[in-house]
DNA sequence: TTTT
DNA sequence: TTTT
């Protein structure tokens, strides 16, 4: 089993950074990244692709990258589903980001994540190696907390502390 | 602009081939991808992702692949969005896969595709390479046509020629 | 059998265009990609990856690269060898690229390539589609033959057009 | 900068298992990985890919993969450069694995990593996680340590404990 | 024998 | 609504 993606393209928005009920940190953007050929109209289009980052990444993400950021994504596909507002089960696909690189050229910080994916380091135990007390964790800016889908919007909380790569 | 996807996961089952008005083959699948690592209740789940092939691959993939196999794909994340029967537009990501390797070891066609993708060879100058009278071209074993979303299932026509790769 | 390579780095040098005897070009340079962790003296190296590239693309680079353009390049990665000036048989692993980026901010033609690798046009059945008497290919700037390895430079001719990806 | 590789071929020898030093696990092996296409006298060629893996998934490696396994390799290209016996510097291209994937039927351990890279665990305060002592680290079976380079073999010692990926 |  |  192999599950490998890599994009470079533009973030349509700004990142939206929330957090679990558990003080971790995700970011989700959706990168466009413009088709290498054209269509049969001679147009060149694009793919829309929802990516998620979590942890220290994802904040670097949210402080670093907005609208119209060239960057570029390691990571796998994943997919998950939730219950829809009318009742249906909705199925999502999207890039679960291990790495994000900054390909701007006037950023000096190059770097959106500490390199090889992110290394909880030891919390003498607990399960969630974050915690609110933690200092290194900043809160959130905005009251954000991680009650519906990044992307969708009108869900009900489908991102838990469950999603967590490690 | 990058956008690269490798998977090597199991076909949860036995691909649609289908082909559209002028002849062109699609096929499609969903492949099983064990992730690497458990969840916090210590179970390895899975991502269950859609892909498409597009012409001599696709028929390839409809004859070598079934339910269970193993297969590596090599391809494209790619986005549409098509009207759903509600009126409500429903987007959709899956992977474009431009080659399809079979690796279960009975097989002694071990290769979805002439390699490097599908190079069309030239046809005197016609938008598409294959048409209906063209023998190379197989007929489709079921009446199916392209007239709806190849995994979806209800909604209208919405791969066409259109989304040829090339 | 699968094989890809994804690498966004910075050409240490202007890229080197020469062409076979039959006229097909091909670009070689280094890309340098910086690591994403430090080393054990907390230095961030960086791995110097000889890249190749065929034909159109292969002009294209030498076009629009020179030394420190960031560039993208999807691959595969090649392995060769040839006998050294000692007698010795040298052994190459370096980098097919099928396509190549253009990162730079600058430039407005953003794509060295024509996207999903080079599909040659058809040319009456001749085994290389480009013969020297084709107006589309422009003929060496030096008096520069495949006569040497791209890279190490002092041995004997070890590219040709058997080395053609397709 | 990104650096992604990901191979699936076959081992063309058994893998070796070396120890540096401080006892950390490194196995070397060589994947042939056939190409897509033929060349121009209708062969399939096979590149010969140079990999090297690092502590945990090195020694399911050694202990899972020999000579004729099918594997997936996913990771980054690396180069490095040591002394040859000649006094001349001698440059390597590789692929540091990150995970190594068992595409074998038979075997009932299918994964040879914990998933996403190998997270060291912490160790109080070591710079190297496993030392000598550790009951975890396995005694090399030969009396082999890293003095040469794990493939070129006639070498100087070329790999250290700095070349640990974290 | 290297890029920013 | 899923694979081994």
């Amino acid at each position: 089993m192999m599950n490998r993606v890599i994009l470079v393209g533009r973030l349509t928005k700004d990142p939206e950074l929330r957090y679990t009920p558990n003080g971790v940190a995700v970011a989700s953007f959706t990168l466009a990244v413009n088709r290498a050929f054209t269509n049969q109209q001679g147009e060149r289009e694009a793919d829309f692709i929802n990516c998620v980052v979590w942890r220290r990444p994802a904040e670097n993400v949210a402080n670093f990258l907005k609208k119209g950021s060239l960057a570029g994504v390691d990571g796998r596909v994943q997919t998950r589903s939730y219950e829809g507002q009318d009742g249906k089960r909705v199925y999502v696909t999207e890039v679960m980001a291990e790495s994000v690189q900054f390909l701007e050229p006037k950023g000096q910080n190059q770097n959106a994540d500490r390199g090889e994916g992110y290394t909880p380091r030891p919390n003498g135990g607990q399960d969630n190696p974050f915690g609110n007390q933690n200092q290194r964790q900043p809160q959130p800016q905005r009251n954000t907390r991680l009650d519906e889908d990044p992307f969708a919007g009108g869900g009900q909380i489908d991102i838990s502390d469950d999603d967590l790569p490690f």
